[in-house]
DNA sequence: GCGCTTTTGATAGCTTCTTTTCGTTAGTGA
DNA sequence: TCACTAACGAAAAGAAGCTATCAAAAGCGC
């Protein structure tokens, strides 16, 4: 059976404290501080076993590897910083996306990926 | 001097030809019918030196590949087929990017990606 | 055509990120 | 508390994408 351990718990909470989407790095960073020598496996075994589990959801932005954050938030973008390369996330959408959508093209989905400085940085 | 190889003629025309967005390996592909085993590591090496000289741009798209175009289209945005994996130019741009922008942040750039199936896979 | 030098193709190597292996540790129900 | 076994940490292995190496081929000026 699933069981509950300092790691898992460690990871969860730092998913949650965060409210931004991490990269297993920063994951393991953020955990290591509450289960010191946390192993970097350990960070993807449980992102793996969180997110068969519905409990999070993958950020995937261009040219970067893959982050994840908790699931459920509903439809929302991000913004990444290019002075601390955290990302953040955005509510609302711009829209009026079948206007651009070429003839023919049936839309399913779409992405949106804001850059440019965050709050700290841009001080 | 640079010298104007039947490799590079090639491999300059199918990223004009194709008029969309090329992955290495889709460009090794198409430049191998003008140029029969033409080698993978001269396409990478052509991309890297034609991305030097102005003549493409790199496309990053989320979790995927660098895919190559050729320069100066003008600002634009993509969409990727979800059937057959090729990635599509779409002009125009949805706007009110500054309205949804969290406050204290500084816009400088944004990129947007459409998904869904292209015009023959829709069909 | 000649010779110089860039470019090529094949392949090995490298980098980054992720997964597997394996012996050890530690939740959990009884 | 005990026993069972999921989960862990360390390190090796794997996967994917790109780059370097090197001998051979082929542009290009003369």
């Amino acid at each position: 059976m699933q069981r509950d351990t300092r790691q898992r718990k460690a990871i969860r909470r730092a998913l949650v404290d965060a409210g931004h989407p991490l990269s297993p790095q920063e994951l393991h960073d953020a955990a290591s501080e509450d289960v010191p020598g946390l192993g970097i496996a350990t960070v993807y075994r449980n992102l793996k076993a969180l997110g068969e589990a519905g409990f999070l959801e993958t950020v995937e932005l261009p040219g970067e590897p893959p982050r994840y954050e908790v699931a459920g938030k509903g439809h929302h973008h991000h913004f990444h910083c290019r002075s601390c390369d955290r990302v953040f996330e955005v509510d609302g959408c711009p829209g009026n996306l079948d206007r651009i959508t070429p003839p023919g093209f049936r839309l399913e989905d779409h992405e949106f990926v804001l850059y440019g400085r965050c709050e700290s940085c841009a001080a």
